[in-house]
Parts: structure tokens; sequence; C-alpha cells
DNA sequence: AATGAATGAGACTTCATTCAT
DNA sequence: CATGAATGAAGTCTCATTCAT
């Protein structure tokens, strides 16, 4: 049985063509969907030949894991900055205005990748998985955090963060999407960062 | 320019045959996904030959185009009864939990159906102008139905019924997707419903 | 999960189509051997598309498969014919004689055929099988008719039977691969035949 | 044309290396067969570069000559050895059974490697001629060995001969393929044993 | 001399679409 | 009108061979 070994890179040179296949499938899977990209193209656009390709995937499959992992590490490393951010006594709302702002910045660029590879995790477990753990991760950073605070709603928290979540993620995704102008966006980031803080303050 | 004459199906059994192919296809994209279901399969599911098929629809994509349509027509079609149902007095919390729960059973049985055609939109100007057009009407139906009401927030409604909408769907979507328990489910509805309220309600 | 239906042919032109394939097949892995001979070559050799090829087959082994069962087929029909024609007074020299003949046109055919199939045989179970009951079939046709002679030894028939097919085949296979000279063949047949009468009569 | 340098190992280590290509060609060819086997893996196998296989190797097809030069050699120092213990007075039974044993012990190690190699001949000139050859070697030592004797038949010798060497092939074939039992290849060993006995003694 | 990354032709297979019957 | 056999372009993947380091 031919076992297809998959070469890991690690010399700079080889490194180099692992990253630029992974951008090249990432680019191209964004503008034109998955299913329309072959492998030459991303070959091609990565300055390789398909047999590199294969050198370093076991298939195409395996081009968007990767793709999709290194799109996941992207988005963890802006929200990290944002949670490294947090000073102690920031107003909340401030902090879910930063997240926002953070999310949509990451959303303009990414927009298409993240809706392609939601409808794929529909298919394929690994990758749903993927996507599920990233939320969880994020989810329990926000939760250790918020936690600490005194004026933070403990009942049921995760549960509101998850719905805060959702709200700044349908936020980004609807103002996009409609290619909404500067001021509507304000308007409903406003709404929304008040929806989240009734939803996250303690009224007692 | 060859324009393939598409029959239009106006007999009886003409319409039962186009009928069955969009059924088919519903199924099978929701099953498979578009890329993963060919015009055999349609064809065969829905009990005609490929060439009834090609005479009722230009191509594959004109297949997932009346698919959507009809996909998008029964949403709606629940929409409205609920907006039916909705009486003067009736408070608030109870017309968005009717939403919820209507969104929910449609979605359970469609999560495929709409995660699929969502991402397909993406790439397609025409399938993108149904969705955003869909959401505009029900939004639409329901401020006219809302605002005639006086303890509803005025000042940007509109706005704040598309977040509304947003975290309904948010809701269904994510409860779904995780397979949450009944409990989880009730505590997210709960919350999502005074959230909502809140938006929605006028705080004088 | 895609099921790759394989087209059963059964109209005339379908059958005539098939069987072009089969035919093709079988010539080309003569000429070249299995490996050295692709799906488009078969293809164009039997005056159809290659899509023809995969509705009627479902992988190129499939094709091999097909084609060995043509040949084994037809190798019975010429042992069957042979039966068929021994009479209850022949001698026994006589009747090896005529398989031996018979074996050796066979051969002279399909020496490609035979030493490739078998080759391949030794790597798949299926075409392995195919190979053995078609010898076990030829040799207990044999032991039927020949048990019921008097000067038959019965004891071990069925290993004399055996051991006398194998003198056979590599009889043919030997005079032909060397490209024997006919009166070469005569003395070989000669000293077979006779060893093989020794070796079935009964010694008493 | 370009003939591609290829160096012919003289130094201790270097014929070391080519040793191992063979050693690992031959036995992967016997694993998976000629066409399932890749340069990669004797490389691999053999625990040397590519680079380094296609420096001894003209190409794929010139480690498959090599290793049948070596099989071939190895089959006829046993031959040579059991030539050698030929004593003057022995039995003509017991020098059979010797061969026969002989031979079997080779092919249970090597049955996929004649099947294979003997295939292969089929398609090509070189590796045919050395499979004659070697037979030829063989027939015309027992040849010059038996002659000497009183009690052989002398006409036709070589015939004779030819066809004992395809009895006997045709044994250590056939039981090893079926997987006999000892008892059985006792059986068809004795049989085989008197049938050539017969053929080869001056029965006057 | 040795390495093994890189090349790219070519193999197998699928399937949207057409069209003769 | 319906059928479904036929087409063949296009996609995925492999691997013998080369050559820069």
């Amino acid at each position: 049985m031919v076992t297809n070994e998959v070469r890991v890179p690690k010399q700079k040179r080889s490194i180099q063509k692992y990253d630029a296949i992974v951008r090249a499938g990432y680019d191209l899977f964004c503008q034109q969907g998955y299913y329309k990209t072959n492998t030459a193209e991303i070959a091609k656009r990565a300055g390789v030949s398909v047999g590199v390709v294969y050198s370093y995937f076991q298939d195409k499959k395996d081009i968007l894991i990767q793709v999709i992992d290194a799109y996941l590490m992207e988005l963890e490393q802006r929200f990290s900055t944002v949670l490294d951010e947090m000073t102690a006594g920031q107003e909340l709302e401030s902090v879910i205005e930063r997240f926002a702002e953070s999310l949509r910045a990451s959303h303009r660029m990414n927009q298409a990748a993240h809706d392609e590879f939601l409808a794929l995790a529909l298919r394929n477990e690994e990758i749903r998985k993927k996507f599920d753990s990233f939320e969880d991760k994020i989810l329990q950073e926000l939760f250790r955090e918020l936690s600490k605070r005194q004026n933070i709603a403990k009942v049921h928290l995760m549960e509101r963060l998850r719905l805060s979540y959702g709200v700044i993620e349908h936020l980004c995704h609807d103002t996009i999407w409609a290619s909404a102008t500067q001021e509507e966006w304000e308007t409903a980031k406003g709404l929304s960062i008040s929806m989240i803080s009734t939803l996250l303050l303690n009224h007692t």
C-alpha cells in the first residue's frame, strides 16, 4: 500500500512555498469559491508546479483545511490583541465597541472566506469542529475576563456571551453584506452595543 | 447568442414535473450540497429523464435558482402566518417568541439548505438579491405592523428590527448547529427575547 | 454517496459497443500489457468516447475483469467442443492429442493474453479465482468423463489429471514461447502424450 | 542521442549501494509488482537517495533488468548445487526429487517474482532472452550429465529434459499456488517423478 | 558524489449538456 | 415531446526523471 507521504516543510524555502500555496488557496477560494478553484490554478498562483502542491498537501481538501486553519489563527490573533488591551477599569461599552470594530475589520477582508468556509463546515465534521472550538476558545477567554468584574450578570453568563458574540457577528456580517454607509454602521453599532450592555450588565 | 428555449410549464402534468424537479433538487442540494449533486441524480429522483430537466431549466444553476425561490417562498409563508396571527393587543414578547419558534422550526428542517444557499449567494448577484429582498420584505411588514403600536421605539426602528431579526437568526442557527438541549434553547431564547424587547420598546 | 451506476447493455447497439470495448481492451492488453494501455486508447480503438467506456465499466480494472471473463469463456468453449466430440470408444491418446492441439491453437492466438492475465492474477484475488475455477471446471468434466472408462487409473485420478493438464499447458506454452518448428512440436507432443498416457492408464 | 552516463560501481561502498538497490527493487517488485512500485520507494528501502538510484541505473526498467539478472543468477546457483551433488551411481528418481524440492524451495520464496518477471518478459526481448538462455543452460548441464548414463533414453533427450523441466515447474507452481497440504504435495510429487522417470529411462 | 525538491506530462475519471431516435 | 446514450473538456492526482545546491 502506498502511503501518500506528505512532506513537512522545515527549511526556510520550503516554508515559503508552503505558505505561498496556502495564501494562493485562500485568495482563490475567497474569489471563486472552493469548487470553482482547481489545483492547477492554486499552483500557478503560488508560483510552483502542481507536483509541489501535492508534495505538501494530501489532496485539494487538505489545502482547504490548512487555509481554514490559517484563517482562524489570524482571527484568533485579532481577538487576542483586543483582549490584551482590555484593562481592568475599562467601560464595558468600549470593550464591546473594540470587539465590533475588530471583527468588522476582519470581516471586511474576509467576508467571502467566512461564508464559504462556514458552508463547507456544514458537510465536513473536521471543519465544523475547527469553527466550534474557535468560538469556544474566544468565549471562554471573555468569560474568564468578564466574570472578574462586579457589575456583570453572572447568571447564564456564558449564554449571554454567546448571544453577544452572535449579535456582533451578525452586525458585521449584515452591514458589510448590504454595503452600508458609515452612518448606518454607526447607528447599528450603537444599537447593538446598548443591547449587549443590557444583556451583560447586572441590573440590581 | 442562442437562447436555449426553456419551456414554461402550463399544463397540469408539466407543472407536476417541474415541481418534482425543484423538489428533487432541493432535497439533494440539502443532503449533499450543490456541487456534489449531479443533474442525472436530480432527474432520477424527480422521476423524469435528463432531457426533461433541460427542457424546463436552462442549466444546472437555473435549477438552483428555482430551488432557492421555492425555499424563500416557503419561508415567507411561515412568517406571513405568524404576522397574520398577530393581534393588536398581543404582548411584544409573545410575538417575538412566535417568530423565534417559527424560524427554529423552519431551520431545523432547512439548516443545510440555508447555509448552502447563503454561501452560494456570495458568488452570485442574482441569488444574493433574492435573499436581500426577502429580508427586506419581512422587515417591512413587521415595520408596518409595529409602527402602529404606541410603546415601540420609533427612532431607527428599521435598524432595530434588522438587528432583532439577526439575533433570532443567530439564535436558531446556533442552537441547531450546536444541537443544544431543550433547556439550553429555553435559556438562550429567554435571553434573546428580553434583549430584543429592550431594543424595541420605548423607554421613556 | 454517489453510486457509480454502470449501465447494463440490453439493446442491440449497446451490446455491440460493450463488446467492442471488451474486444479493444483485449487486443490492447495483449499487445502492450495492461499498464501500458490507457482508457483513451481503448475508447478510440472501440470507436467510442471515453465517457461511454465509463458508462459500461466501473473503472479500468473492470474492463480487465470483463476481458478475462471473455477470454476464459472462449477457452471453455474450445474445451467443451473437444469434450463433446469424445466418444466412448475413442483411444486415450487421441483424446489427449485433440486437447493439446486445441489448447495450442488457443495459445497461439492468446499467448500474450494468457501470460499477462496470469501475472495479473497474482496480485488480484478476483482474477485468480476466475482462473482457478476455470481449471477446476475443466478438470472435473474430464474426471467425470474418464472415470467411466475401465482402463483408467482411479487412484488419485484428479491429481493425475491436474498434472496432465499442466504438462499440456507447459507444452503449448513452451513451444510457442520458443517459436518451435513443426517438427519440434510433433516430437514434444508425442513425448508428452505418451507420458500422460502412462500417467492415466491403469497398469495392472 | 545523449547517453546518460551510468556509473559502474567498483568501490566497496558503491557495490553495497548498488546491491541494496537491486535487493530493494526485487523485494518491492515481488510484493507489489513492477508497475505499482515507484523509484522513490526503491530508493527509500535501499537507504539511498533517488539521485543515487539514477546514477547506477539508466531508468526504472534498468533496475528491473538487473533485478531479473540477480534472480536468475540465484536460481542458477541452486541448480548448480544440486548438479554438483549428483553422484554417478545416484538413482534417477532421487535426482529428480532433489530438483523438485530445490525448485519448490526457490518458488516458495519467489513465486511472485517468477510470475511477474515472466509476464514482463513477454513485452521485452531483453528479458525474454535472459529467461530462455537460463533454461537452456540448465538443460544443457543436465543433458551433459545424464547422457553419460546408460539407462537413459538418448533419442530426443533434450526434448525429454525440456518436458521434464516443465513438469517440475508446473508441479511447484501449481502446488504453491493452491497452497497445497503436505500430503497433496507428496502425492503430486510422487506422480510427477514416476512420470518423468518413465520419460527419461530407456525401456528396452 | 549525494541529495531530494521540483517539474509537468499524462493517467484516470466525472458530468453538464446535447441530440438522434 | 421524451428519452438517455454519447460526448469530450476539464479536474484531480502520480511519478519518472532532472538538476541546483
